[in-house]
DNA sequence: CAAACATATGAATATGTATTCAAGTGTTTA
DNA sequence: TAAACACTTGAATACATATTCATATGTTTG
């Protein structure tokens, strides 16, 4: 989803939505479930998984996990004793593509 | 930007980049700096202009502009008394469009 | 059923941050 | 230059929230 195109004052996206994609944002605001999240694109991994790849305790892991499946960012399915967590659908993926494009985007000479 | 190959273990986005996107996010994670974003995604808009827009106190929409513009979501021009806020890249448009997607993205029946 | 394992949850704390108010800087104009 | 206008900035406050620790729930296996 690239470029589209734009309504006379501002945008298309409706005033409405504005809580719940503020919600969203704020879910990848943070470092330690951003890495989560990540975790989670594209295989579905236990908590303890994550846990033990993000180097962050089990109990935090499952905190952000609850905010994340609550967000729909996530979807959980126990296997036996673990319980898996994967994205729940691509648009996330792109969200954060479009965002490491934005970083990595050439700025201007500005001063700050 | 749509969704693209994948990489062994979980994502193609390097570990590095991971505290930027958590600021850029988090920028966009309270609602009061979303629509001033909003405002700004298609053309450049004054400071009183904004915050008459949204219903904020200027000072307010002045404190948040400035952190927007530290994180170089938007660019200043000053035009005699007043200072015209842009949004700095298409990038942005496009996140927030992903997400509205992902907002809209029929959920399944899932037992919270 | 008891023990071991995996995850979840509640309370407590510490840190961050959105908002307001008052005052400051910069720009035009009378 | 003084006054009016547009915006910025700093301090103070109130509120949210990330993390930890201890404990609880749920699941398999002996």
């Amino acid at each position: 989803m690239t470029i589209k195109n734009q309504s006379p004052t501002h945008s298309l996206i409706s005033e409405e939505l504005v809580p719940q994609l503020a919600d969203l944002f704020s879910m990848m605001g943070d470092t330690s479930r951003l890495r989560i999240i990540l975790c989670c694109l594209h295989e579905p991994i236990s908590v303890s998984h994550i846990a033990e790849q993000l180097d962050l305790s089990q109990s935090l892991v499952s905190h952000h996990l609850r905010l994340l499946k609550a967000a729909r960012m996530v979807r959980a399915e126990r296997r036996g004793k673990q319980v898996f967590y994967v994205a729940a659908d691509q648009h996330v993926q792109c969200v954060i593509e479009d965002m490491a494009a934005h970083v990595s985007e050439p700025h201007g000479v500005e001063d700050d």
